[in-house]
DNA sequence: GGTAGTCTGTTCGTTAGCGAACAAAAGGCA
DNA sequence: TGCCTTTTGTTCGCTAACGAACAGACTACC
């Protein structure tokens, strides 16, 4: 029993994500129920008759902490829709050191490269939060894409958003300090996971940020002494998200600000439409 | 006379730019033989149906040194095709600080938002070496565009080699030395003008890698007293390029493979038809 | 309930890059 | 030719972040 639980374990690990449940004939399992595919922005923000071509293909998948959806230069088999996971697009140098590029969470999708048009990408996508989320076929989203209809416009929309976060990142790692890039990304998470709090050790935000562990613990404590967050053994609660939001760079508002304005149609609560 | 020139100078540099010549009823003007739009790789790359469309729409223009193409968040009236120029990606912090996001130059195009679906950036576009390209009125490129052909593909995969380069960029401000950071600029900007020398004094390099002015003169001598560049006032000219390759971080090779891969179509002097 | 392992906190010396100030060349122009 | 401006070179103290090492603290698991 323990043995077949480790055994388990790994190979959510390292093999491609479980498909859990979801098919179109058993109607409202739990799970379902539970992880409804509009609880990602992208797809509820789908017009009701490509959303109704494309629910019966969604899979919804489990994200395991640490999971890799690609590696670099991978070609990709599916596209992810998170939604209640977050994943990081990073980047891991040859000496090892690492940054992230972009955080993709409800809000957004995996795999923008397949209908780019290259197929892979120098970046990594892990699973920094583990939760759930729904997988496409590639060829199928690149069908619906190539239509050129609305689901193209809505993901190049969507990737001139991500092409924001990136060159923000960019800038925010020139010239801003610790602390407050631990403020964005903050943040930048929590926006995506819809709640006030984090599971994460200080350990995978260091890789995340490209910086020392022992930053990230100065930087916390920071925070923590003045009362906006509490941190315990991997798991951050933001206490005071308006005093955290005055604490961050420019870099959280105005990635935020292009993201309401690229998807304004994508608000959460508020789909286009109501299907099964 | 003096005054004129003064005058005209002023205004090259603050309003848009200048269209120079080029109609296409005037076949074989000096102007349009030294400048052909052929220059560019991606309009290069264009299947000839395509290209024959926007021929007679493209501009050729002046680009001054210093000259904004576009401001952040500014709406975009025309698209611009750089050939002997080289136009940065410039993000401008609320304190003044800056960053460069990518480079584009003969290889590319300025102005993806507009066919992404944004409309405007948060990111200014500004001349780093003065040179020539065309302009394609907004309209045009979006109903090209909206074919979903062959140009929508291309437009499409260029802009993915341009979040590599972006992303690429984040990576190096994080965890590259200034030296590093410097050969790399130097190598992708070469690449985008095809020779081996540079008109830019420091001060600019700094603004565009976001350091000090001091920093880049500091990494620029040891590179001369290693005898792989030399500098003098504003001009800057390799010696040795394959020791510099040498010098830089994995960063460049990344950014040029990627290139390479996704716009292997696009090969200078190798343009897919012969037209005019 | 003890123990091993993980996570967080803290220290210390080192270093790359910053900010300011100034010196020295190299043109441009009268 | 000589002055003035721009560009480059150099210095000095300062700070943020690094790298390594270690000490507590919490938890999960036996």
């Amino acid at each position: 029993m323990p043995f077949n639980v480790i055994v388990l374990r790994y190979f959510l690990c390292v093999t491609s994500p479980v498909v859990l449940t979801l098919n179109r004939h058993q109607a409202f399992s739990p799970m379902q129920a539970l992880h409804d595919p509009l609880q990602n922005r992208l797809l509820a923000a789908l017009p009701e008759a490509e959303y109704a071509r494309l629910l019966p293909h969604l899979e919804l998948v489990n994200m395991p902490l640490g999971e890799a959806l690609y590696e670099s230069g991978e070609q990709l088999r599916h596209v992810y829709f998170p939604t209640t996971s977050i994943v990081s697009l990073l980047y891991v140098l040859e000496n090892g050191a690492s940054a992230e590029i972009a955080i993709v969470g409800n809000e957004g999708i995996l795999g923008i490269s397949l209908f780019m048009g290259g197929e892979t990408t120098p970046s990594r996508a892990i699973v920094q939060s583990a939760g759930v989320g729904f997988r496409l076929k590639a060829k199928l989203l690149k069908d619906e894409f190539n239509r050129a209809g609305p689901v193209l416009h809505l993901l190049l929309r969507y990737t001139q958003a991500l092409i924001t976060q990136m060159t923000q990142t960019a800038v925010c790692n020139r010239h801003h300090s610790v602390l407050q890039q631990l403020s964005r990304w903050l943040l930048l998470s929590l926006d995506r996971l819809s709640g006030d709090s984090l599971a994460m050790t200080q350990e995978l935000i260091a890789n995340m940020l490209g910086v020392r562990r022992e930053g990230v613990t100065e930087a916390a404590g920071e925070l923590q002494r003045a009362g906006l967050i509490r941190y315990s053994r991997g798991h951050i609660t933001v206490l005071n998200r308006p005093a955290l939001e005055g604490m961050t760079c420019e870099c959280y508002r105005v990635v935020k600000l292009e993201f309401d304005r690229l998807l304004e149609s994508v608000a959460p609560g508020d789909p286009k439409h109501m299907l099964g």
